[in-house]
DNA sequence: GTGGTGTTGTTAAACTTTCAACCGATGGCT
DNA sequence: AGCCATCGGTTGAAAGTTTAACAACACCAC
């Protein structure tokens, strides 16, 4: 680590700051498209990962490893969206540390708007925008990029 | 926008997952590496740029414009900085409404050893995962995202 | 069963970011 | 000159996130 350092050469780094900018700027804009339903793109990953789980429910920590986010933030998140009747939290009779985050029926319809509009927004701000290849290989390294730090 | 929502198909669903899960669990890291240094990934992204700029410094406008921050993001951050004497803060002659940052010896210092262990963080957790084909795609795609979306 | 150890989820407090209002400086425009 | 829309930056409060500590429970060994 010291000595030698191995730099990234030029074309490497403007590919870096390509992809920290690009980020920031999608990240920026599907939240701000997300706002008009009242949700950020946060709010809206849980939704989606409740209304695609059994029951449309999942256990607190299994949400939290699958949106890689701190319990505790999940918990403020999902009381926020427990305050707006969205989700449900039921406690869990087979583990009674656990906790059920469930979409509720309010929750599931707003997330029926929003969806076409954010899916609309993620093709036309980024998919859209490259070739299938090109693509396919962001889904490819952005995997080998999680496998390799692992969880948590 | 209301009839025949075009959904992403399944590859595409994986891969958007995948970057949105990698970009994660990679800032995190990377910003988990930098903590070592009293420092955050943004506040590096600061410091770096700052560090390449004439004379080290920048406009406060200028640099929330290349970070995508907002003005008041970055107006608090560097405070922050500027309390930890990594940079400096000098009014501007020429528009007297402007603000010069500027990195200090300290910062640069500072920079110097956080660079080489930050870099070599990016290589093992992203560049040398990926082909360099693949990187160049990341980079083209989020190039054309940039180029999309726009100035703020 | 008892005791130790780890897990789940929440909480309070500290910290960071966002939001909206603001102020002085600037640059037209008449 | 005077007006005024805009720019550059800051401010303080509200909103959101992190951190560390904690209570309740689960699990395993004994």
């Amino acid at each position: 680590m010291m000595t030698g350092t191995r730099w990234l050469d030029s074309e490497q780094q403007v590919a870096w700051r390509a992809y920290l900018l690009g980020t920031a700027r999608l990240m920026a804009k599907l939240d701000d498209d997300l706002r008009q339903f009242g949700l950020g793109i946060n709010d809206y990953e849980i939704l989606v990962r409740l209304s695609e789980a059994p029951e449309r429910r999942l256990r607190m920590a299994e949400l939290a490893d699958r949106l890689h986010q701190s319990r505790s933030r999940l918990t403020h998140t999902v009381g926020r969206l427990e305050a707006a009747e969205l989700v449900r939290r039921t406690s869990c009779k087979s583990d009674k540390r656990g906790v059920w985050a469930e979409l509720t029926d309010a929750g599931f319809a707003l997330l029926e708007q929003a969806a076409p509009y954010h899916v609309e927004g993620v093709r036309e701000n980024l998919v859209d925008l490259a070739s299938p290849e090109d693509f396919a290989a962001i889904g490819r390294v952005f995997d080998a990029v999680s496998e390799h730090i692992g969880q948590r």
